[in-house]
DNA sequence: TGGGGTCGTTGCTGTAAATCAATGTCGCCG
DNA sequence: CGGCGACATTGATTTACAGCAACGACCCCA
């Protein structure tokens, strides 16, 4: 684990954050972006920010999980392992994102750093007893949830009945909306920090089936394939296909 | 629509329902259980009981929901279209389960009965502002939102990455356990309220691959295929096909 | 009692995607 | 500079499931 010292506060009681969440571009974006002052400076008192390297592992389907995490940096992918090893992908956390709500039950995924990636990072305890005396905060996970279910049922449709094509079309133009939301403005080349074994393992296909469809797409003219991203060339007619 | 004129109050202003709830056998596991009696009547005020025959519509993806529920008896399926007419079930609603969670995006999904319903009606807005005043109760919905994200991550594993026998011996044992949660009880035979063809587009498949491979389990001795569902004969088995 | 409708089953055939295998590309490090 | 390893691409082949079509079981109602 990398520990980039300008902002890894882990040894100290807690975070001395004023700067970095006043600067936080995640800040409007998260769970924290509800709250008032005075409710964001208790909250901020349980704040440990942490960095991970590519690859590291934020907790995994075994151990019980013990902390919340807000994504400020970088992409975190969310997962679950079958025994013999498939793997299906259930979403990328990208900044702003928030990882602990489907940590209640016995049920467990892991998570991952796809890039470099910084947290911030809550006791599970007292970010339960936090959100237990600030209904703001509980409604506010409630909407949060709310989100995600609505997302996870449209995955769910995604999965079960929709071909690789209209798979990649609906997954590349989701990913732009979400950076877009993330940097203000939309842009058409979508950054996928992720290898095409991921994108597959999110879509339901396998590697193969992944990059010999993008490259259809490419020669169709639908889009360009960049290094780490991809370029939307014909955003209409790929909407018609992602929809349907 | 039937109404039942036992329990059909929606003529009155609101219901008159001290012996239907204290009688009703969904309490415990439903939204209701969380709550104190004084707060329970509270919410008492606001539900309206009705009851749909087999295929009545609930609410459909195109048009706002004004109402929440909570399925007392029957079986509710949700589900969204797609333009070409593809559908993909996204659940199974059964007695005690609470629909209203994700409603709240512009994403919308469908709902209709399987089996004639009975349900609990609340107004959306009163629900609403009701769960604001009762942190108990916004608890208690966070929980359950939990819960569905859970399930519907467990349910992208089985659309993503499972073949046909694997899906099919993980939704009867899935529906075995939520049948013993309702009655408090565990049986071999389970019931199968809902057609070949709701199965099929609940898990992703044709009816001629649900048809075929129910057929194949039968054929090799891991149930036993009767009337409106299915006996379990080799459990062991079933289960670690299931968890593969 | 019989006819039509819905639903489920079964066989045959087609196909999208998986699988297997080889090759290409790039970045990193000795 | 050269070679190793991770990742991506591409081609050949297989396969699980879809799609189509016919048939059978059951229920409802005339």
């Amino acid at each position: 684990m990398v520990h980039l010292s300008a902002i890894d506060t882990r040894t100290h009681g807690h975070c001395d954050c004023g700067d970095l969440c006043r600067g936080c571009e995640a800040r409007a974006l998260s769970v924290c972006g509800s709250l008032e002052d005075e409710a964001f400076a208790g909250l901020q008192k349980l704040n440990h920010p942490v960095n991970f390297p590519a690859r590291a592992v934020l907790f995994n389907q075994e151990t019980p999980v013990r902390h919340v995490f807000t994504v400020v940096h970088g992409v975190v992918r969310l997962y679950k392992l079958l025994p013999d090893g498939r793997r299906q992908i259930v979403g990328f956390a990208l900044p702003g994102d928030f990882l602990g709500l489907a940590l209640a039950d016995g049920y467990g995924f892991c998570a991952d750093a796809v890039t470099a990636v910084t947290v911030c990072r809550f006791s599970r305890d007292h970010f339960g007893d936090y959100a237990d005396d600030h209904p703001q905060m509980l409604r506010r996970l409630h909407d949060m949830a709310t989100h995600e279910l609505a997302l996870a049922q449209q995955q769910m449709v995604l999965l079960g009945r929709r071909d690789a094509e209209e798979k990649l079309a609906s997954f590349l133009l989701g990913l732009q909306k979400r950076w877009a939301r993330i940097s203000g403005k939309t842009s058409v080349t979508i950054d996928l920090p992720m290898g095409r074994q991921d994108i597959a393992d999110f879509l339901g296909l396998t590697i193969e089936t992944v990059s010999r469809t993008l490259n259809r797409m490419a020669r169709d003219k639908l889009i360009v394939i960049v290094p780490d991203g991809v370029r939307v060339m014909d955003a209409a007619r790929l909407e018609s296909i992602a929809s349907a």
